[in-house]
DNA sequence: AAACCGGGGCG
DNA sequence: CGCCCAGGTTT
């Protein structure tokens, strides 16, 4: 592969890059960063683009910039706030992460921002993409910026055979793109990479011709609808399937809620008291024992939602919540009490939201109990 | 090298 | 229902 970047091909290349980053000038997206790049407006938007569709996620940063319009104003709110604007994004160690590095970069550095893909790297948060994308895009460093959509279109594009989600394949991509990348235009080549992928060289039923790269391209279809071609992939982690129980306990003012630890999954989001039932158990038809989950209620009474489902990219939860209406407190390992209104104002993993919007429904929150 | 970590949208 | 998305961190 490499010696294909010798010689003829060379050429061949420069012309590819030539016409990409003119399509791209044509048929770029308007996005809002893009306009007068500045280190926080990229950094912000990389980290939440990360795993996330450009239009999921720009509201969200729409909300970041419009609530912290700096990155001293991010470092001085309190994590848990950040958290609440970032509830339903998913992958919440990115707020976290974004969090430390605006305390990082404000407090420590005099809110000087890293300028070399280098620097960057050492922020939390920002691994070799992220560094690549903001050192290329505000600087023009000439770094490739190699995320889901490079790794497609370059695949294609030069032929490679090994799976591109293994480390031989994923090699072959990085040692082309470093030599492809534009030297003196890096922000905009990578861009145009990536904004080709995301247009035209799609997953399925790539647009071939419209393509710049048409011509250049080894994998290129004649026509539309034609044989799926590359990337490579070998693959997926199994899905595991997991049963829980959501225990609502409340006592019609207020609800028993605790903040999950800083680490692993839904990490400093707040939960209604969680029971994870064995696996390969159906999901009962009963309430639990009472008790199990309230040893020291008095005179309480409980209601089962309905089952719903909730689905993880690893993980296939299976839910049911049970509302316990109880006359005194509860002793429970952890948690508060929190008024329905304290409560609607933390952030909460989407499957806590499902349960959230199901009681509102049954009115089962504040007036109507 | 593989697992973990969310949530939504689309064919 | 499977696949993918402007990936990074941990094991």
């Amino acid at each position: 592969m490499q010696e294909n970047l010798a010689g003829t091909s060379k050429a061949i290349w420069a012309d590819g890059r030539r016409a990409l980053i003119e399509w791209y000038r044509v048929n770029h997206r308007a996005l809002p960063w893009r306009e007068k790049p500045h280190p926080y407006a990229v950094w912000l938007c990389e980290i939440i683009m990360q795993q996330t569709r450009i239009e999921q996620g720009l509201k969200y940063w729409h909300t970041f910039m419009n609530t912290w319009a700096d990155v001293h104003a991010l470092a001085s709110a309190p994590l848990d706030e950040v958290l609440k604007a970032w509830q339903g994004l998913g992958y919440y160690s990115r707020a976290r992460n974004l969090h430390r590095a605006a305390q990082t970069i404000a407090f420590e550095r005099d809110g000087v921002f890293p300028r070399s893909a280098t620097e960057w790297k050492t922020m939390p948060g920002v691994g070799p993409y992220t560094a690549a994308a903001i050192a290329s895009i505000c600087y023009n460093e000439p770094v490739a910026a190699v995320d889901g959509n490079v790794l497609r279109v370059i695949s294609r594009y030069v032929d490679i055979k090994d799976p591109i989600d293994r480390p031989i394949g994923r090699k072959q991509v990085d040692t082309f793109t470093a030599q492809w990348i534009h030297p003196k235009e890096a922000g905009t080549h990578n861009q145009a990479v990536m904004e080709l992928g995301a247009l035209v060289c799609k997953p399925k039923s790539p647009l071939c011709p419209e393509c710049p790269l048409e011509s250049t391209c080894i994998n290129a279809q004649p026509a539309l609808g034609t044989t799926p071609i590359p990337p490579i992939k070998m693959g997926k982690t199994k899905v595991k399937t997991v049963n829980l129980i959501f225990n609502v306990v409340t006592n019609g003012t207020h609800v028993w809620m605790r903040k999950r630890p800083a680490k692993g999954i839904w990490g400093g989001l707040w939960e209604f008291p969680t029971q994870e039932l064995s696996l390969g158990s159906e999901l009962p038809e009963q309430p639990p024992s009472e008790a199990k989950i309230l040893p020291t209620a008095i005179r309480s009474r409980s209601q089962w939602g309905e089952p719903f489902e909730h689905i993880l990219s690893h993980r296939r939860l299976r839910c049911r919540f049970v509302v316990w209406h109880i006359e005194s407190e509860p002793i429970l390992d952890q948690g508060q009490w929190l008024s329905w209104q304290e409560a609607e104002a933390k952030a909460r993993p989407r499957a806590i939201d499902r349960c959230w919007e199901r009681l509102e429904k049954s009115c089962l929150t504040l007036d109507n109990l």
